[in-house]
DNA sequence: GGCCCATTATAACTTATGTTGATGCTGTTA
DNA sequence: TAACAGCATCAACATAAGTTATAATGGGCC
């Protein structure tokens, strides 16, 4: 982990149903989230809606703004959110004079387009309760490497509701999975906290493979972008 | 459309069912498919499969492996594919020194991560009908982009089995919607051959959105990146 | 021309998940 | 403290999609 003070950003605050960007418009500025929750999702026209990114603590929202792309789907936050929020042209800049930096945004963005890739197989390929543990060993995953996990447990902000928009499944079916997971002894979720007993179990009930998502960069830890 | 030929690649041949790459093996060089298609995809333990992405003629296979990303799923060619090799150095370099190639892998990338997104929703919100509609548009767009449609017409080269596996169906189900979209008068679909009617009914049914996801740089089309 | 294998096609039946609707929590605001 | 809104919970019922099985094509090859 490398600090990086070349970069000034701001520090932004968003409530929770805030948003941090709408489909369509440009935005000048990233944000590198410090704490709380965003996603990104897309609305359909019957009011179906599909949250097809998290962005948790330690995460970039998003870097494709960096390039000046404009986004096709609106990010707002679930929790209330404290980010630094960092001018793209800056970003840009820093991008094109150090390597650190290049490989750290490379880590960010392959570690992301892995994640998406997990989100397809566990849609395409299985089942409610699959799907919902291995979304559980991932956010516990990725808490961990921010240092919000305690031991098993770790605070999860989602509701069944934004949960079910995540699995692809319905809040009703989303709750008598979890009812499943709490009788199975496999899960504690109470007050947005969850405890996972069994760690290695629910990771295999949910085909979570840690493996080569861990250290992407054939085992070369990749440096982490931390303002100032 | 410019063209680089700036760097040189090695033509390349790959038969049907061929691997392009192997999980977890280090992969040097790019391809640039010239024609074929090619998939990623993830096997479970218990042989569910999930095509994660799909690579047609015009598309790099895969722009993670220029900063040496161990693949973390196998690349498998579909159909023969001709493409053109490039050392992932040669990629490396010409990116540091060119902005118009950054600026093409740029988009190339995010087109990608859209296509993803797009993946996303289809498994996770829609009906089995709409996941085949949204496909087929996505086909023609894709194809229309480097001269490979005759009108509403193009090669589709997928088998059921295919098609199950990226639109996370059974290829039963998969058949049966085919069935329901020949006899409402949709498609035409035989020997590798598929004809949409009614394009725009088909894109309403898919929920296919062409908007922001064709010009994604703010009305701007990206460079392609052409080898020699 | 005939065989073979992969693919396509269909039908009958099963099941996981969706739908609807009612009830009860819980935290917030006045 | 009451009233409210957003969630969570649960049950009964509906349905899209999965499963299993068998038959029909159709293209490649000797």
């Amino acid at each position: 982990m490398l600090s990086h003070d070349r970069v000034d950003g701001t520090a932004s605050f968003f409530r929770a149903h805030q948003y941090l960007a709408r489909e369509g418009e440009a935005q000048h500025r990233l944000f590198l989230l410090k704490e709380g929750w965003a996603c990104r999702f897309r609305l359909l026209p019957d009011g179906r809606r599909q949250i097809t990114a998290l962005f948790l603590p330690g995460n970039w929202c998003e870097l494709a703004w960096m390039q000046n792309f404009l986004p096709d789907q609106p990010v707002v936050a679930l929790t209330n959110v404290r980010a630094t929020a960092i001018p793209a042209a800056a970003i840009r800049q820093q991008c094109e004079q150090h390597v650190d930096i290049r490989s750290a945004i490379w880590s960010e963005m392959i570690a992301q387009e892995r994640r998406q890739s997990d989100w397809i197989i566990n849609l395409g390929r299985k089942s409610a309760i699959e799907r919902l543990s291995h979304l559980f060993c991932e956010f516990h995953t990725r808490l961990h490497a921010c240092g919000l996990t305690y031991g098993d447990q770790f605070a999860m902000p989602l509701t069944q509701i934004d949960l079910a928009d995540v699995a692809g499944l319905t809040p009703v079916h989303v709750n008598r999975t979890l009812r499943e997971m709490r009788s199975r002894g496999l899960i504690e979720l109470q007050s947005k906290w969850l405890r996972i007993f069994e760690l290695d179990e629910i990771r295999r009930l949910g085909l979570f493979e840690a493996g080569l998502r861990e250290t992407p960069n054939g085992g070369v830890a990749p440096l982490r972008l931390v303002c100032a």
